[in-house]
DNA sequence: TTTCATTTATAATCTATGTTATGTAACTAC
DNA sequence: GTAGTTACATAACATAGATTATAAATGAAA
């Protein structure tokens, strides 16, 4: 638990929203004041339930997060996985009930803060405003691109894919590089993300092994192949819109 | 192609965000007096493709569209179908590049806003601006909501659930009621939309129809058991964010 | 170090849905 | 009114992935 002082949560924030955007330092500075309380969650702990009216949003600290709904007889739908820097319910400023539930992958710190301080931000810094806009834009531009994935490509193709995208969506907020990062997330996860089983996940990551595509151990992700993983995969990048910089 | 003082083409989009929100008569009159530019276009006509970067927002003002996106080997994901009042393309303010194509579904009459209007817009009335971006997590939240069905439920059920949504988005704007609505998209279109084959689309309609729930002929859609359509789809139509309204 | 719970691995069997093929009905365009 | 085109319907066969079952690793807890 932190006081409203405390610069250094949103710090993870701003490097997240200026992978996707650029802003002044009087925005950047803006940002960084919002008021918000910081928690300690444990692993597989939700965070907002499905039907709630929540009067704050969460900002990822550290760790992972995922959005899920539960159907009848034990289906579970998982939409997205969230890492650090992530407001996963953002949309709550302006759908005032969660139609689907967020929840801790591994244990996670997150800050709360209060939808009035968004919307004052918003207000004060329409910039700011649209680039909080654009983020949740690009949220739903990942949904599309799930969709593609789970409607039309092979279990293999969505597998291949989702480690493409969790690749790129760490290495753009500086959590990892050199084709090396974390996966925390089980098997019966990606399932449940992806509309396969987890034995058909097993069978498919045996088989990404046995290619020498990937290594798979510890929650650690390493992709030996990227050309042969995007191309079996489809994967294009684009749909992330990642703020363009010069090279350097 | 109308001038730009031409108000009916907007009634339709105040209609549609009035079902989701409310509108003070000032913000109204501020939304009437967009500009416009407005075409009759094609059946089957693409209005924005992959990889464009418009300066204008399309707003239908009669017929159907879609969006979509194509993959190698002739699959195709359909993402969502729009009517009358909708705005398809409205993500493309904030994402400068399509990652995906707007098209029609039958003749369409379209309405072009260009993206300086509606900016100036949501600056000078920052509460419009709310309702534009709640429509746009409106449209994240049926995403979602597909994702679940291809993930996660049968063809059956993914058909049904779709029937329901297209009937109450009809009905939320004035162009359905009695549980029948036009429903102009192929079989084909159906099966790209939920991930099937045409032909089990086919097998699917024809055990709706045995079994009395549905008639659905020359692009008429009447659904007989409403109950039991809702029950069998899992369908909650909480994930629309309807702006409740007193009944009356 | 043993216990308990979770995750991963693997095999055998089954099924929902895909694929291919063909015919018919409904429109469209002269 | 006929030709061409598109959409719908149906059947036979094929398969990706589901289901069920079991057990081996792994890791946390005591």
């Amino acid at each position: 638990m932190t006081s409203a002082s405390d610069i250094h949560s949103k710090t993870v924030l701003v490097r997240k929203l200026e992978s996707i955007a650029t802003f002044s330092d009087e925005e950047r500075q803006a940002i960084l004041s919002l008021p918000s309380q910081t928690r300690v969650l444990k692993p597989g702990q939700d965070i907002v339930r499905d039907g709630d009216t929540p009067s704050q949003c969460c900002l990822i600290l550290d760790g992972w997060a995922y959005r899920y709904k539960v159907l009848g007889e034990g289906r579970r739908q998982i939409f997205s996985f969230h890492i650090a820097g992530d407001i996963p319910d953002l949309q709550s400023l302006h759908l005032h009930t969660m139609d689907h539930t967020l929840a801790t992958v591994t244990e996670a710190t997150v800050a709360f803060i209060p939808h009035q301080s968004m919307r004052e931000l918003t207000m004060r810094y329409p910039s700011v405003g649209a680039v909080l806009w654009r983020d949740t834009l690009v949220d739903a531009a990942i949904f599309r691109e799930w969709m593609i994935g789970i409607g039309r490509k092979s279990a293999f193709g969505r597998i291949a894919h989702l480690f493409c995208e969790m690749y790129l969506k760490l290495e753009s907020v500086g959590l990892a590089s050199d084709h090396r990062c974390p996966l925390p997330m089980t098997q019966v996860d990606i399932g449940d993300a992806l509309g396969l089983s987890n034995v058909h996940v097993n069978r498919v990551l045996q088989e990404l092994r046995g290619k020498g595509l990937i290594t798979l151990r510890s929650n650690t992700l390493v992709i030996h192949a990227w050309d042969e993983m995007i191309q079996a995969s489809e994967f294009d990048p684009t749909y992330l819109h990642f703020e363009q910089r010069a090279a350097g």
